[in-house]
DNA sequence: GTGAAAGCGCTAACAG
DNA sequence: CTGTTAGCGCTTTCAC
């Protein structure tokens, strides 16, 4: 076979089989589409031919007739986040199991790198996109409204969002995970981490603290707002747990922060649950292989990317959203880094 | 603007745009494409019209003219693991950098699978792929040679490969943690999970192996076989390592094997270094966070990834290869898991 | 039920 | 340097 800038030339077309099969175009369409009403003999006659031939159908060409690519786009920040990681897998899953294609990119929280891609990917007429914005993609999102192509927003959603959304509910997560703490009986925990630019990091910051407030202890609580990078939070987290008087506990608030406060803790010799309790919002497999395993409030990551995936898939078909902003619940998973203090409270039963 | 089935309809077109600016369909073209010979007038007229249109690309009608789509794509066994989330990334930032898209799919190590997934975008008319095999993909493998589409293998190579690969050099990978090990003084030493369907596994234990006869210690080595499942290294963890006389020192043939041999570990209340030594071939983030850290022979992913990415290149646009085979060199990362030993022998320096 | 013809949106070739 | 024309590979009317 001919090549040419490395691209196959003359390769079998439509054309082709219908000649080889004594058909025609209509009925190789007919055929390979899987339309019924072909008789047994020409369907034959056609995947015979085809096989012959080698044939491959050019999916392109077939979308710019028909005007619908039967693919998505999902975009995510970056694919090293266990949760981002997690959506992508179980979005192509879905996409395997409804014979749909995903396509995948990530915006590495970058708006001009992510508008970059996601023109590309639309520039493709993909049918529909999953997004995890950023803080900042209100361009983005703006120009995804002139487009008016279907668009469910994942996990960081706003306060207010024009395209339907769908995330855990993070201010339920946040009070879940502090309720916890206190349940324990940990009176100062710092809520470390939350990024006030995120808005769902601030919300879970005001769920934990409705949680501290229900148990008497807001005076003992406090939180901080850090970057998202893991080697920030190192640094402040050292300063915070190496002063004179160190937290009972830390709520770390993503999975983000918790990557900077696990090394801290560490090179400063404390240990968990021993001398601090240890509490992370969102799960990722470095928790399960510590020892002990660290308590978190973890995220429902594949029923988030099933109910955007199912949410998407209406706005595709043109019907209405029943609920356009969906909230899952996080659940509690204690492991051995929150244990309930003794009554002389900073023992620990082990 | 009307909706049908979730796609826009009457979109603005190249031909549209022509009326607007009152200029033909070919300078549109050369405009859009940013050809130089066009008079500066023109570019503004042609511009600004589709830009006041809202204009976008329909690049799947480009790409079916142009007969090549940009577009490479990135077959991962998955993304969860961190090696193959490297890879992925790695290779999205040269797409970005050199301005060409890049489709991503995972085959859950599952030939079947993979093979629909490939097909769907090889019927794309992506002008390259880059994979990731697996043990039995030789079905796939040899449809793709059928369609003579530019592929480069990447990291899962078989002792002969038709396509051109690019992998560390696993037997000089294996070798280099055996050496380590034996340097720090380890005897007795169990080479774990180097399942033999993967040739590579078996290279890197041929070259633990080379490191154990060097050191006049081949006897006491011994290598176990299991399967990537990390529950299933874990089970077989527990009985080496809690039978009456464990190994002095674990090297697991991969991220995945210690993900079981860490845990198994831990439940046999085994300390590290201080009771055994632990190696793994294969970096991942949870190796950072253990305390102590735990040593490892790392593979240059991103190194990988751009050789890989390179030979495609070359190989869509005809080129020939210098080398069809590359094989990149390991490094050894010591932390904390692997010490010396001193004269007594079991006896730690901490 | 099958065949012929038109055209999706774009680019490439060539004429002016 | 600009305009016209043809056609990429497929699907989709609409006759038959």
């Amino acid at each position: 076979m001919k090549r040419f800038m490395g691209r196959t030339l003359g390769e079998p077309t439509v054309h082709d089989i219908a000649q080889l099969a004594r058909v025609s175009l209509g009925t190789v369409s007919n055929v390979l589409n899987g339309r019924p009403s072909v008789k047994q003999e020409l369907v034959l006659r056609v995947t015979q031919a085809a096989a012959q031939l080698g044939y491959r159908r050019n999916t392109n060409a077939a979308s710019l007739r028909s005007n619908q690519t039967d693919m998505i786009a999902v975009a995510v920040p970056n694919i090293e986040n266990a949760f981002f990681s997690e959506i992508v897998t179980s979005i192509e899953h879905l996409g395997i199991a409804e014979g749909k294609g995903v396509m995948f990119l990530t915006t590495s929280e970058n708006q001009d790198r992510a508008q970059r891609q996601v023109h590309n990917l639309i520039s493709r007429r993909v049918d529909g996109l999953i997004l995890v914005p950023s803080f900042d993609f209100q361009p983005m999102i703006r120009e995804l409204e002139a487009y008016n192509v279907p668009v469910v927003l994942v996990d960081r959603v706003e306060r207010e969002n024009h395209f339907p959304s769908v995330a855990v509910d993070n201010f339920r997560a946040g009070y879940l995970g502090g309720k916890h703490l206190f349940d324990c009986g940990y009176d100062e925990v710092v809520f470390l981490g939350g990024e006030h630019r995120f808005w769902i990091l601030k919300q879970r910051y005001d769920g934990f603290s409705k949680a501290a407030e229900e148990a008497g202890r807001s005076r003992l609580c406090r939180a901080y707002e850090l970057s998202l990078e893991p080697d920030e939070i190192r640094n402040a987290s050292l300063k915070i747990l190496g002063g004179k008087k160190p937290p009972q506990a830390i709520f770390a608030a993503s999975n983000l922060a918790a990557k900077g406060i696990i090394p801290a803790l560490q090179s400063l010799g404390l240990r968990v649950p021993g001398d601090i309790g240890l509490l992370v919002m969102d799960d990722f497999e470095a928790l399960t292989l510590l020892n002990p395993g660290v308590s978190v409030v973890a995220q429902p990551s594949a029923a988030i990317a099933a109910t955007g995936w199912r949410m998407l898939q209406s706005l595709i078909a043109g019907a209405d959203l029943p609920e356009r902003h969906i909230r899952l619940p996080a659940s509690l998973v204690v492991r051995g880094s929150t244990l309930p203090l003794g009554p002389s409270h900073l023992k620990v039963q082990q």
